[in-house]
DNA sequence: AAAGTTTATGCAACCGTGTGCAAGGCATTT
DNA sequence: AAATGCCTTGCACACGGTTGCATAAACTTT
């Protein structure tokens, strides 16, 4: 009597319902949907042309199951409200990473390194659980045992952005940036402008890239013949308030310095605005570059003279190579690039 | 001889292989792990030590399935590049909705509406692949297509921040700010503190949020006995630029206003700076209002006082309604919540 | 025309897990 | 001692696909 009951609680077509309609076999569905090249060509289509109009789907589970494929890559990254300059960074850089993989059909599961409610592991449950087939990390804290699990799981992954501290990384594909290099550059960008006495505001953390960032002004300093006076490095959380306060700290001894290398945009940015409103000029009487190119140094003003690290094309190399090993399920780490960060030269250094 | 090879190669431990070890059938390992009260203590305890030692995990393929669960959330949101703030505040978003789901042990798939190089869409893909079992939707212009897509389906999902155009939202689960209350208690900010000409600079584009947002400025402005002057809405891209812009063409004639509502901060900021440029005091001489409160307003001097969007709390009661539905199977739309935005008073206006 | 070859399809097993139902074992009841 | 009932476990099928192998049909070759 009441057809809705059956209308509305049609399940979802499956190859059988599509063989049964057709009066073939499930296999040959399958095979046909699959452009097996077994199945001659009018079958194919005629069943293409029938799974077509029954907006048939696979199912994912049952096709992930018996072919070992899920089709889901992990993207393991930091939370985002660390510091504000890196969340945008690392907004743009997965959403990059998200068009790459989009492009092989492959669907990412977003997720932190552990769970923020119990302390386990997401990396080895999505591995164990085989809920994904690749794996692209951008994470400066990956647990030691997690890095263990992910080399005896085989699973192929390319590490970005962050060198992985306490694990030896030379048998990965990595793609990093050589923050040496950029902190040497910005350096030698305030050296070429006059400046003799600069300040680095940088990160208080062992983080690698900002050990290196001030490797790098330290090598500029010496290559200038600049004695390297250790007063003149400061730490502190990479933060607009760093280096508002760093300069407002020192606003008695102003003239101690001429230059500042600020290892984040952020800290630059507060540190122009301490200098503004102690009546400083920038770049005219003390020069400012910062670090990573967000956006924020683009708008406001005097425009930040800045190092730019290349996300798109580390997303898109990242992607690249993961989406090689997927096929050819070669590990090897072929893909181990630095990449020099660029310079941006604008007003404020 | 050489037994690397097996213990290299082992496969993965499934239950059948627990099952052979204990001398028990897969059924019982299967109830014990699944805490079945059919099977007896003793036996569930000796299966799942067993288990344990075994480093066994579920193969989510296939439990799911059996199950017609994946543990997945799909998360639609726009790609973060469009407008800076946007960016930051939906990155802060869908990082408080992974953090609902994870206390849920659910992973979470992000996605945008549409694929970008293929213009299929990936919201079909992911529901009738059934790689998800729920949605969570955060996005300005989802196709009326998939709209229909959603509701035929029958899958539970929530929406936030975007209220649908052009296509009925009365029978879904929601999550909406208040636009109209935020655009008139910032207007309301503005009149309190004497200003009598007001500036409206917002986005150029007919998304509802900015619609109510004038709506609210405008009713403001009618209680406060103020004639409307359409002379003084503008609109624009919200960006920086915009805001800075926007004064910049209007230097002749800073007179004719004294008050200004952004309806972003960005373009909030933007004004500040073109302001401060042309030796205008912010907030003396003019008061400035923005529209979200990112991180940005709270950095900047003046700091700005602008409208804030209760993102943490409507990440979680997003997650809480749609983990509710995921048990109940009770699609009825029992929230419908349009929470009332929250004022920041700090210097700007 | 018979044998051989190629092409197209079906059968059945498998991927790893969940679950209704039957059945065996044991204790309790009559 | 037989009947009853509960507790525990196994069997077998289901979930929705893929795939090796056997086989049937069509086409070549001699």
């Amino acid at each position: 009597m009441c057809m809705d009951q059956k209308e509305t609680d049609k399940q979802t077509v499956t190859i059988k319902d599509i063989a049964r309609i057709a009066g073939v076999s499930h296999s040959t569905v399958s095979r046909s949907l699959n452009d097996s090249p077994l199945i001659s060509e009018s079958t194919k289509n005629r069943i293409k042309k029938l799974a077509n109009d029954l907006n048939f789907a696979f199912n994912a589970s049952a096709q992930s199951l018996s072919t070992r494929r899920t089709g889901t890559i992990g993207i393991i990254y930091p939370e985002l409200y660390d510091t504000f300059g890196n969340s945008l960074y690392m907004g743009l850089l997965v959403q990059g990473l998200r068009h790459g993989l989009e492009k092989a059909s492959l669907d990412s599961i977003g997720s932190f390194p552990r769970n923020h409610y119990t302390a386990e592991s997401n990396i080895r449950k999505l591995i164990s659980r085989k809920k994904i087939d690749g794996l692209l990390v951008i994470h400066p804290e990956i647990p030691v045992d997690d890095w263990e699990y992910i080399r005896k799981s085989g699973i192929p992954f390319v590490v970005l952005h962050f060198k992985p501290r306490s694990f030896d990384y030379s048998w990965m594909n990595y793609l990093f940036t050589d923050h040496v290099t950029g902190g040497y550059m910005a350096t030698k960008v305030l050296i070429d402008g006059g400046c003799r006495s600069i300040l680095c505001l940088r990160e208080d953390s062992d983080e690698i890239q900002f050990n290196e960032r001030t490797e790098g002004y330290k090598n500029a300093l010496k290559d200038a013949g600049i004695a390297h006076d250790p007063q003149l490095i400061v730490a502190g959380d990479c933060a607009f308030d760093f280096g508002f306060q760093a300069i407002m700290d020192r606003k008695n001894k102003l003239a101690s310095f001429d230059g500042i290398f600020a290892e984040a945009d952020l800290v630059a940015l507060g540190a122009i605005e301490a200098l503004r409103e102690l009546g400083v000029k920038v770049p005219d009487d003390i020069r400012v570059v910062g670090y990573d190119d967000t956006e924020l140094g683009r708008y406001f003003r005097p425009k930040l003279t800045t190092v730019h690290q290349p996300r798109e094309e580390h997303a898109r190399l990242a992607c690249e190579r993961l989406i090689e090993m997927l096929e050819s399920r070669d590990m090897r780490p072929t893909m181990q690039k630095v990449i020099k960060p660029l310079m941006i030269y604008r007003e404020s250094g």
